[in-house]
RNA sequence: GGGGAGAUACUCAAGCGGCCAACGAGGGCAGACUGUAAAUCUGCUGACUACGUCUUCGCAGGUUCGAAUCCUGCUCUCCCCA
């Protein structure tokens, strides 16, 4: 009934540190555990979905997950990692991001069961708003010193020589607020395991410490890595921002290519961590993929896994459907060959704006396609070096500066494709 | 309350009276090469009605033929002492 959950992470790359004793723990009987999530917006992004997918496993090992929005702790600002000053959410947009959390999460957690190992949506905002200053300093800050509070790493760091800013009283209480959820949850859910990112370890112990000092009981921590990029850059971003998981932030065209476009030395990495597959079938992938790394088996079934989880398989086969128009050898006379709809959902997402057809039957000039009149690129001088660079084309075909596009161009009669370099597109609609 | 340092384009960071639309690095974009990769090489990276013009160096004034550079005031940030 209960498998090993610990090892499971394990072999995923999942497992970062735990505490002693908590495998053991685990494989007593069910347990149950939660991880933390900042309702800053209505969405989670991909950098979420390593908790979520801890989370899952946790639920699939037979235990009881627990998914925690920090209503109140996301007020405050974890000094763990960057630090920027939070803004306070009022609680109308706290509980409208809760539910919209809640939403997307019951795509990997099951809420409504029967099953005793449910999972469950708690905020912490629910108990701390009650919570007065006053008894908040006498029953818990009591029990934690500064000395020990002062000894984690994320405040080691802002009180060294090298810090660039001080740390305010409030961010250094941080890690108290959400050690007293960890007991909490303890206390009112029997909820021994505390889960996150290895950034958290500092905020997690100082939970389980509270734990034994005031609960008289034992709690666990376990972490997982930090997801990084080989090349450096940050996980779960690009030139347009996160990756949500919400379509309507982030096309499923957008969150498939960003998969895709994963680097060999990460597809490895990450297909462990984002999809459900065995360990044979990962294996016979990266044995596959070694062997022809062109093809690009990992990233694509990557892609693909990814892409139903979160969207469903209509999105990932148009999404597919439309790679291989986008990136395929197709032609002018290609694109031309789609019906409208197809048209539309191959670009759906793609920034669009609209012109006069008779603008189109005038002869339009590059510079007012791509800046003047559509305002895709900058400015008139980014258009002109874009041009210059030889990196404009016109259903996708390259196009030189004095080229204008005229009534043979219309893809359907109303549509024109527009491209920067490989991967940036614009779409040119013709206004009746 | 006292003392000190500083604010330059996306970021870091030079410049300290004209040669400054502003060195350099990072980042970003593009081109070549490729596997829609990595690495590498090259170009671009304030705006425009573009071999020229205009607006930028915290904000507002001033000195000067001429200021990012000098002066005055203001705002903000950081550090140290109390």
């Amino acid at each position: 009934m209960i498998s090993n959950f610990v090892e499971e992470l394990k072999w995923r790359g999942m497992l970062h540190d735990a505490m002693p004793g908590t495998e053991e723990h685990l494989l007593k009987e069910m347990q149950a555990a939660y991880l933390g999530i900042d309702p800053t917006a209505d969405s989670l992004h991909i950098g979420h979905l390593v908790g979520v997918m801890m989370l899952r496993h946790f639920q699939l090992s037979g235990h009881k997950p627990f998914a925690l929005v920090g209503g109140a702790t996301g007020m405050i600002g974890d000094p763990s990692g960057k630090s920027d000053e939070r803004n306070l959410l009022d609680e109308a947009t706290l509980r409208h991001n809760e539910n919209a959390l809640k939403e997307q999460l019951s795509r990997f957690l099951d809420f409504n069961s029967d099953a005793p190992n449910a999972a469950e949506l708690v905020n912490n905002y629910d108990w701390m708003k009650d919570f007065s200053f006053l008894e908040f300093i006498r029953d818990i800050g009591k029990h934690i010193t500064v000395n020990y509070m002062m000894g984690k790493d994320s405040v080691k760091k802002r009180l060294s020589a090298d810090a660039k800013e001080g740390m305010s009283f409030t961010e250094f209480t941080y890690q108290l607020v959400q050690g007293y959820d960890f007991l909490h949850l303890y206390r009112s859910h029997n909820c021994s395991l505390q889960m996150g990112g290895s950034d958290q370890w500092g905020n997690i112990t100082t939970g389980t410490e509270l734990i034994r000092r005031i609960g008289g009981g034992k709690g666990y921590a376990l972490t997982c890595p930090l997801i990084t990029k080989a090349d450096g850059t940050k996980f779960g971003k690009t030139e347009g921002g996160n990756v949500w998981l919400d379509a309507n932030r982030t096309s499923p065209y957008k969150f498939y290519q960003y998969w895709l476009n994963t680097s060999d030395e990460d597809a490895e990495k990450y297909i462990k961590i984002f999809t459900f597959l065995s360990k044979d079938t990962i294996n016979a992938l990266i044995e596959e993929h070694s062997a022809a790394p062109h093809a690009r088996v990992l990233q694509k079934r990557l892609a693909n896994e990814i892409t139903v989880m979160v969207h469903s398989q209509q999105d990932l086969d148009n999404s597919i459907k439309a790679s291989a128009i986008l990136f395929g050898k197709s032609t002018a006379d290609d694109l031309k060959t789609l019906d409208e709809k197809t048209f539309l959902e191959v670009f759906d997402g793609v920034p669009q704006a609209e012109v006069q057809r008779t603008d189109i039957q005038e002869g339009l000039d590059m510079i007012g396609a791509l800046a003047a009149k559509t305002s895709f690129l900058g400015s008139n001088g980014e258009a002109r070096r874009e041009l210059k660079q030889n990196s404009i084309s016109v259903n996708k075909e390259k196009v030189k500066e004095t080229y204008l596009i005229g009534t043979s161009d219309l893809i359907n009669d109303r549509y024109v494709l527009l491209q920067r370099g490989k991967k940036n597109y614009f779409l040119l609609i013709v206004n009746e």
